[in-house]
DNA sequence: ATTAATGTTCAGAA
DNA sequence: TTTCTGAACATTAA
């Protein structure tokens, strides 16, 4: 699940217990699942990355970056229910990767706990990491992106509006969840053509995009239902509460308390939105 | 007790 | 070319 705000929660979570320290040792854990999905195999991955400082620990989209002095990034992809952890998972079945950090600080390691297993971490080459995600494969950060960049590639497509905003060459960083939030505080209907939009309407949800994701980061993310995120604590997130629309489905809608909240189905995925004051 | 649904991504097909 | 579907997997709600 995680999305922008719970990823960026996560990086700012283990950045000071990661950075500047030296990985010791990878270990695939003693978990009765399968093994995280690595490219290229765990044991080239071990010896490109043992003995390496972590120089930098970033967030690419949603994605957890760690830069070595070798110039190697390790990406983690948490997908629908990965976790990066310093101290207690929420259970030991899950843990499928520990990183042992030298020195004795407040942890020692870090784990990626993940319960769906959907997951994977991969190893980049400074040159890798730039052809293989780059701006071909990942458009720009949704908490960078211009209203007129925005407006460009929403021109481009005639998909409704909320499956454009999940298209991460678009834009990078907003997820099923975020999607329905940012519509609705922007007030536009989820179906409308993103290259129906007037440049107005795009402007609106350009600054919904950056208002809901930075509040979401301010609460760190959200933990509800069937979503297990946790922060690298195995804290719960805060945003939940915030939710307007998302899983809110026949509640009246606290925007405009006209009329109750609707589940419609978009590619596949919910979307809940309130047909009254999003037009 | 089955079945449907779950926040992501990608390959392959329409 | 653009857009959509199904699968990867594990767990829970219906």
């Amino acid at each position: 699940m995680p999305e922008l705000p719970e990823v960026e929660t996560m990086v700012r979570g283990i950045r000071p217990f990661v950075e500047g320290r030296k990985v010791i040792a990878l270990r695939r854990c003693r978990c009765s699942c399968k093994p995280i999905a690595m490219t290229p195999s765990f044991s080239s991955i071990s010896r490109r990355v043992k003995g390496k400082k972590v120089t930098a620990v970033r967030r690419l989209a949603k994605r957890v970056v760690l830069e070595f002095s070798s110039g190697d990034s390790l990406v983690f992809e948490p997908r629908m229910t990965g976790l990066m952890l310093l101290s207690d998972p929420p259970d030991e079945g899950h843990l499928r990767l520990e990183l042992q950090l030298d020195g004795k600080k407040t942890f020692n390691s870090l784990w990626f706990w993940d319960r769906r297993g959907l997951g994977t971490a991969r190893l980049y080459s400074a040159e890798t990491l730039k052809t293989e995600l780059g701006p071909q494969k990942l458009g720009p950060d949704a908490l960078v992106i211009t209203a007129q960049q925005l407006r460009e590639r929403f021109q481009r497509t005639q998909r409704a509006i909320k499956v454009a905003l999940l298209d991460q060459k678009l834009t990078a960083g907003i997820g099923n969840l975020y999607a329905s939030e940012i519509l609705h505080l922007a007030g536009i209907d989820p179906t409308t053509p993103a290259n129906d939009l007037s440049l107005q309407k795009v402007r609106k949800i350009h600054s919904a995009i950056q208002t809901i994701l930075n509040e979401a980061i301010r609460y760190e993310g959200s933990t509800l239902g069937d979503a297990t995120y946790r922060n690298a604590l195995n804290q719960s997130g805060g945003y939940q509460s915030k939710h307007l629309v998302y899983s809110r489905e026949g509640d009246e809608c606290c925007t405009c308390g006209k009329a109750p909240i609707q589940r419609i189905v978009q590619t596949q995925r919910s979307t809940f939105y309130c047909p009254a004051c999003q037009k």
